[in-house]
DNA sequence: ATTTTTGTTGAATGACCATTCAATATTATG
DNA sequence: CATAATATTGAATGGTCATTCAACAAAAAT
């Protein structure tokens, strides 16, 4: 068990990084860096987080936490509710909101280490399972639902919305993007259709 | 116009990287090391690239140029047959040859530096357009698609395919794979029903 | 109150890095 | 053949990097 002290400033180091990734990418942001960033001097981040690979890996956890909970706010109005209508839980898959909660090229510098650190692969896989499940989750409220196999369609829903994730994030143009998300939702509803 | 030793050279140059950067990631692969793994000093090869950046460039351009050339097998299989079956057709898109054309790891690698790099975004939405643009083209072949909107149904493949490549690379169980691979080759199937 | 543990500092280390430069070799051009 | 352009070498530069260490400070445990 640690101190306070210690998980906060644990906590302060890794949310510095990220804040740095967030400007400078992961791999120009240096040890260094992030002391000077925080005034403290690197050797204090050293002691919490003893290489920078380990650093690496915390900085990951901490932004797979984040994103598990991308899902919540849907399951929750579930459970109070007992029903969200399909259009706003469509909405909601492919709201911004997701972007807000973490940047889009940390979150993709930390996706390429999959491959090469086994460790890392892992952990992105055990994320994009419990997303699945609470995509399921949400789909097995929906009587409309009742006949269909929602683990398949949990599936097929994922898969849309990673590849509308991955493809919108090339987009600038505001217009052109709302027209793919449309794009995108529709081909959801297909999928919801009962 | 360059000479013949010089676009040589640079060629050599870039795939030594992208050689190591397989290995060791593109972080991970200093001038020095490309130096050595070719057998030149950092000086010949900051002579062909005058900095790191220009380099990484380069890479990038590289490998896009590769994947461009994903659907030209079929597109020839086209011209040549003036027909191919849709089941030919989504085996090539879900098929490991991608794969074998560029490295994940590399690719993921280059594509989070859109976030921070303007020019680099621009390249990867110019391939994306063009991938897209020789989709419709094979489905424009297809007579049972004639009343389908190919522009639209090929954004909505488009975007299965990249969601599938992001999500299969996770995935280490090779029977797991390939319900997987089941599933989303389905899901394409289903948008090209007439 | 003393000892132990935990937190913090700042200086030092050697490795590696991208980049520069001047010198030399090779090839092309007049 | 002479000259100009291109290709190649190897040594040097200053900067940054992750990591180490010994010392000091504060807090907790005894």
């Amino acid at each position: 068990m640690s101190s306070k002290v210690s998980t906060d400033r644990k906590r302060e180091i890794i949310e510095g990084f990220y804040e740095l990734a967030k400007i400078n990418g992961i791999e120009n942001t240096s040890i260094a860096k992030i002391g000077k960033h925080l005034g403290m001097p690197p050797s204090l981040i050293m002691h919490y987080f003893p290489t920078r690979n380990i650093l690496i890996s915390n900085l990951i956890s901490f932004i797979l936490k984040r994103i598990l909970k991308i899902y919540t706010p849907i399951i929750k109005e579930l459970r109070t509710q007992n029903y969200t209508d399909p259009e706003t839980f469509v909405n909601r898959l492919f709201s911004r909101d997701w972007n807000l909660l973490i940047d889009d090229g940390v979150f993709y510098s930390c996706f390429s280490l999959i491959f090469r650190n086994e460790t890392i692969k892992r952990e992105f896989r055990n994320l994009h399972v419990k997303l699945r499940e609470d995509l399921k989750e949400i789909l097995d409220q929906d009587e409309n639902l009742k006949e269909k196999n929602t683990a398949l369609l949990s599936e097929q829903i994922f898969v849309i919305v990673e590849g509308a994730y991955y493809y919108l994030s090339m987009v600038e143009d505001q217009e052109e993007y709302e027209a793919k998300v449309i794009i995108f939702k529709n081909q959801v509803y297909q999928l919801l259709q009962p």
